[in-house]
DNA sequence: ACTGGTTGAGTGGATGAGCCACTGGGCCAC
DNA sequence: GTGGCCCAGTGGCTCATCCACTCAACCAGT
């Protein structure tokens, strides 16, 4: 088991000042407090405020420039798409969005998947379709699952679909492991996945888009359920 | 025009350790060596080290386990789209995967965009395609050219397809900057772009998919002429 | 009045010494 | 053997201090 250690200051902090931000306390476009106040203010040294502003950065959400201060970017209007899974956890509006958009990703995907596997890619796909009909307790099934649509990503022969699936992948599996239900069934989570495994396998690139658009239809049908 | 400052030391810390990382010097999986001794070796203090490994961590690139050490992660395997900017830069072959992608999901954004674009969102897109025709000098018919495609993605009434888009936008916006030659003439970018809008305006969802496909092979195929 | 250089307050950037907290392996008592 | 303890090595965090940059106000000199 993954065994995360305990949140560090910098974590808390991070996550203060993301909610903040997010929530709209410090609006889009408008300077943050000086660090020095900022860090005074929120009980911790200018240094570790500046590991938590870094990260922020990083993530496109402030913008620093020495002499002058921090300011606030406009993520709604320029941030990529890295930022999802902040967002989706600060309200889970977002959901739907995601799901909508990993259905027609994942339509790409299967189709192109289809025109272009090779024979190596072929037979991981059915090792691993195999591997989530005999997953075994607690989240296996569920694992296995997401494996395949990695495959399936890396069988497009275009790494730039496997950094999509798994940027979509980082915005909402976290709600999906929260709804372990639907998804623990070995069986069921076979034979939503074996259609779309198969059109691959025959190259047939328009019943794979089918097979795929029906697989995530049917997933994000019980995620939102689920979240209801 | 956009005074960019001198680069801070971080920044310059950040940059070599990306391309080690990049490069395979630090493979991934592996541990760096402790902080304290490749703080020494890259003649920085180990609270400046921190600061570019903070970044690294947060871009998906590096794993830090309090106690243990800080190892490099297969960010081929696990990376989201956010690492593109700096794999693009490392190694252009990305290039051409990205601009596939860019193609697929500009063809859905259309798509959904003439189904879906209010009244509002098309008197938006009638004035930002007019701005690309009247723009003058330098970049501004590249910037403006930029503005209609995100106000299709917005179009979309789905934020993902915006935040995709602009993930999309940061990999290859800034090659694309560097051959402003054929993207610098307002009346050719016009013409390019006005049958995409002209489709989504119409509520044609084919249409405008099959226009988006011809737009973005057609900018596609400028561009990598400009890179041979 | 206008121009152009200077200054100073306020901001973020970087340092380095020092301490705390966590991990894991090896040692020792049982 | 087995269990517990210890300790060396690692990253996390703080503090005090200085450097570098920006901007606006000021003040000559014209």
């Amino acid at each position: 088991m993954e065994a995360l250690p305990r949140e560090t200051i910098v974590d808390v902090l991070e996550g203060r000042l993301r909610e903040d931000i997010l929530a709209g306390r410090h609006p889009a476009g408008s300077y943050l407090p000086p660090e020095r106040r900022l860090a005074d203010g929120y009980g911790v040294t200018r240094t570790t405020l500046k590991h938590a502003f870094g990260r922020l950065v990083q993530a496109g959400l402030l913008e620093t420039r020495h002499g002058v201060g921090t300011r606030v970017r406009d993520f709604t209007r320029l941030g990529g798409a890295d930022l999802l899974p902040m967002l989706v956890r600060h309200s889970p509006d977002w959901f739907g969005e995601i799901f909508e958009v990993r259905r027609g990703v994942g339509a790409l995907i299967a189709e192109r998947a289809a025109a272009r596997a090779t024979g190596g890619q072929q037979d991981e796909l059915r090792e691993l379709l195999d591997a989530v009909r005999t997953a075994e307790g607690g989240d296996a099934a569920q694992l296995a699952d997401i494996e395949v649509h990695r495959a399936l990503a890396r069988a497009t022969g275009n790494r730039v679909y496997v950094l999509l699936t798994n940027t979509l992948f980082n915005a909402y599996l976290p709600v999906r492991a929260a709804l372990v239900r639907p998804f623990t069934d070995p069986a069921a989570a076979h034979a939503r996945l074996e259609p779309v495994v198969a059109a691959v396998l025959a190259g047939d690139g328009g019943a794979a888009r089918r097979a795929a658009e029906a697989y995530l239809t049917a997933t994000e049908r019980i995620m939102l359920e689920g979240l209801a």
